[in-house]
DNA sequence: AGCAATTAGGTTGTGCGCAATCTAAAATAA
DNA sequence: TTATTTTAGATTGCGCACAACCTAATTGCT
């Protein structure tokens, strides 16, 4: 494969001054974009031991704190919107793990909430954030300096 | 909606102790999630002018760089797998962004070359960068940490 | 040479993410 | 009250991500 691996270009010199900001090496996203799918193939492992995708875990973890609420609630908690709820809601009520009613003060509104079955979910997950934290191998302060500058551009882009 | 939205527990104490790492607030990897999905949202509006989404830039930006390569070395430099990799070469391809061909000595190897009309739209896309940074709303030195993080954590979980 | 093991990449099936669009209910205006 | 607008959520269609699996080519072993 000699033939395929030696063509990359030793510098970029012969590019536009602005090109350099075209380099994957300098993109800031892409490794964000990268660590996202690389943290959520590591928690694979143990989520489907519970049968339960990344985004499944998220929602469950949400109703154990807060037993029900409706889609939109979910959506803004979880920054998405119902193109994505909506299937996968229906995924975790056959499951059996929520139960999707409607509200009856304001018809619209789906009413989303946890079964017992779904309650009892939360022990067997007990011990994954932990497990996680030591896969991602960054020191308490760093995660929440992390964590922190997300929160930063989320609050930018969407707020 | 009141029914639905006043049924938040006002503090944990009823809880494990353990419990608290299995909250929505507390969980490091899902800001990380959620930059990144805002992120690639904000390269939206960008991308569509050229017809690209944001995956199908990270390829380009490769292929700006390295006119060609195969896939497995593709995968490498994003992290990413033939059975995302592949249907999205097919897709560029068809919009003749690249071609697809066999090594002569390895015939097992597909050489992915980028085309003219694939060059061309590299400086078409040299304001995007600049753009993306504004929206983020992260200084430089916050940015570089953040990339930081994000590369130390690739390593620790897939190297 | 002959055969097992490895490697490259393609295929299949599931589950996201999301923009755009739709329907029906609720809020608001006239 | 009736008409307009807004809102909640569902639907559609497309493009990822990825594990599991498959085929074919190459390498390694004896």
């Amino acid at each position: 494969m000699s033939d395929v691996k030696t063509q990359k270009v030793s510098n970029n010199e012969h590019l536009p001054e602005s090109a350099a900001s075209l380099l994957l090496e300098n993109q800031v996203c892409f490794p964000l974009y990268s660590a996202s799918n690389a943290v959520i193939r590591a928690y694979r492992p143990y989520l489907e031991k519970l049968d339960l995708t990344y985004l499944q875990y998220l929602v469950l973890m949400v109703l154990w704190e807060q037993r029900q609420l409706n889609v939109k609630s979910l959506g803004e908690r979880l920054n998405l919107n119902s193109g994505t709820l909506t299937p996968l809601l229906k995924r975790l009520e056959t499951k059996r793990l929520v139960e999707r009613s409607r509200s009856k003060s304001d018809e619209r509104a789906r009413i989303i909430k946890i079964t017992e079955e779904g309650l009892a979910l939360q022990s067997r997950a007990q011990g994954i954030p932990e497990k996680l934290i030591c896969k991602v191998g960054l020191e308490s302060a760093e995660l929440k300096k992390l964590a922190d500058l997300c929160r930063h551009i989320l609050s930018t882009i969407d707020g």
